[in-house]
DNA sequence: GCTCTACGCTGTACCGGTTAAGGGCGGTCG
DNA sequence: CGACCGCCCTTAACCGGTACAGCGTAGAGC
């Protein structure tokens, strides 16, 4: 690596003959300094192409202007059936671009990366820690908060014991009570339901609400219980179909695992919506290109990535912007397949 | 941010009783230093929870032990509608965990982040920089190589004359060829295609293997050209239509785009592939699962995510592992469409 | 003309590591 | 028994910035 010299302050202090104390307070856009002197450091700065070394900025200023958004899932899983994660990406990175922060992207899919995520942080890394949704009562938020590094949860945190960490979530329970009032509201009384992982507040909560509207209706329950995949939705809706083959409706608990059980009603000759009317959660793009078009609840990814990342800038900025928890609506968009 | 008193390495060698240089060597792995003296600062840093401060450790050593990834697309397009950049990703990501090495995603859409992206990488952030696939002749690549930054590109750079930089590339050429003999073969004779953008190097060439395998059989070309998403396939394809009623074949220079086409077939009446066959490129997992299944060209998208990364690995580590350019083989994948 | 004040620049300590040079100590050999 | 050698550890310089204390200078006040 050549590594051609790059100019240092000392280097260009020394061209426009100034301290290096005065082109630091330059280059930081300091007020009190003179506008001939301004000038001429500016001049020295642009014709060296200096550019502030970063380390040695962080060194004593404590601050890296990076944030870490972390996937808590391996690569494979994150990119490859999911659409979960690159919108959630997108709403986080169009903030932090906008205040000029970086966007730096980690998996922890395993145990042993966990602990890289924790040391990565407390070595200075970043400014901050967000999390994409998480599994199970994962400790790794409520630690880096209890060091003083902000953080901030997609999803509720299963454990609100700890020293309650700010998060964003969407109204699950609210959302799916819409979907089956719906499906109650076209006449179906044998509503099963394809559940998300249970060790997920999103997958929980879903459940729950699932299951609070049919005990509202007095119907009976049937559930199978997927991992959000599209593969897992097949399956589920195999198993649903032999238990109960007179069912007339399936509240899915995310869109891939309702493709897949669009997939496996097919296979099964089942009509959709004729037969079996299919409800999914998420509103992915896809889904109004399924075969039939997808009736879906609509949760707000984007928003949520956004919402997520206006937090975090106000935690590093210790001027916090947005209230600590933030719910977002979801919302029930009607098409063919229900 | 209360930021509690992370310990330093002088805390460390005053609980060990030792120097400061003796704890470094420690904590770097150092041979020549006694085991007892070892064993005592090992357990001072485990007693304190020790983590080295990246900034401090990067001011000297100019190394940060991580690398950017640039996606040059906005996040918007990035993360919608694509499926390349998402696989190029977790290909990257599968290496770079593997080397111990952070990635830093940034999205670099406008003309302005491209600023941002130069200056991240002058400012010693990364060790290296890796792009995902580019338009027109970007010189950003030219210009960090020039500056002793390790570069590696996805995707022949359109200026060769530049300094050459290291590259990753699939071969178009040879699979958009097979996929046009493929039709030839099945007795097609009025076959068309929807080009890529033709300011990126896997736009041009795919159109190049159309154009070169229909002149050596001697039949008429017939183009239309989209931006490899789906709506611009389904546009592409009613004017292709429109242009040529009689078409009885089409290649599609990405996945994305030819869904696009077959659902304006089908919005035309037409049927795959007894009227017209369809033959894409990328082979994304949708493809399997389309209406008919997708016909298509397979290129290993996260092997040159991989390869990509094990170039930059070698470079950083100034032994290259990896030769200066890699063109990776495509495949033909026949099923039902073509 | 002298003092006082305010402004703006300089000198320098410091952030937390790494690393080259230097030095103490025990062992070996003549 | 003394000189020498080599092993390990310590000392201290340095990486490239930031920020605070301090000092020179110019203008105002009397």
């Amino acid at each position: 690596m050549v590594t051609r010299e790059r100019p240092t302050l000392e280097a260009v202090a020394r061209r426009a003959g100034v301290s290096r104390a005065t082109v630091s307070r330059v280059v930081n856009g300091s007020t009190t300094v003179a506008v001939a002197i301004r000038d001429a450091v500016n001049q020295a700065v642009e014709e060296l192409g200096y550019v502030p070394n970063q380390a040695a900025r962080s060194l004593v200023t404590q601050r890296t202007e990076s944030i870490a958004l972390i996937l808590p899932e391996t690569a494979n899983r994150v990119f490859s059936d999911d659409l979960f994660f690159p919108a959630v990406i997108r709403g986080v990175s169009m903030e932090l671009d906008a205040a000029d922060k970086q966007l730096v992207l980690m998996m922890a899919g395993s145990a042993a990366s966990h602990d890289r995520v924790e040391r990565y942080a407390m070595a200075g890394h970043v400014d901050g820690v967000m999390f994409a949704s998480m599994h199970g009562a994962d400790p790794l938020p409520g630690a880096l908060a209890r060091l003083g590094i902000p953080v901030v949860c997609s999803g509720r945190p299963m454990t609100p014991a700890e020293l309650p960490v700010p998060y964003v979530d969407v109204d699950h329970v609210g959302g799916v009570g819409k979907a089956v009032r719906h499906l109650l509201g076209t006449g179906r009384r044998r509503i099963a339901t394809i559940a998300g992982p249970q060790d997920m507040i999103a997958g929980i909560d879903r459940l729950t609400g699932y299951q609070d509207t049919l005990r509202e209706a007095g119907l009976p329950e049937h559930v199978a219980v997927g991992d959000f995949t599209r593969e897992s939705g097949l399956r589920a809706m195999r198993q649903l179909l032999a238990d109960d083959p007179g069912l007339d409706a399936v509240f899915v608990a995310s869109d891939m695992m309702a493709h897949g059980a669009l997939q496996a009603l097919k296979d099964a000759g089942r009509r959709v919506p004729e037969d079996v009317a299919v409800v999914g959660f998420d509103d992915f793009e896809i889904s109004r290109l399924s075969d039939p078009p997808l009736t879906t609840v609509r949760q707000p990814i984007v928003d949520m990535g956004r919402t997520m990342a206006r937090q975090m800038l106000g935690l590093v900025n210790e001027r916090p912007s947005e209230p600590d928890a933030v719910v977002l609506p979801t919302e029930l968009v009607v098409r063919a397949s229900a």
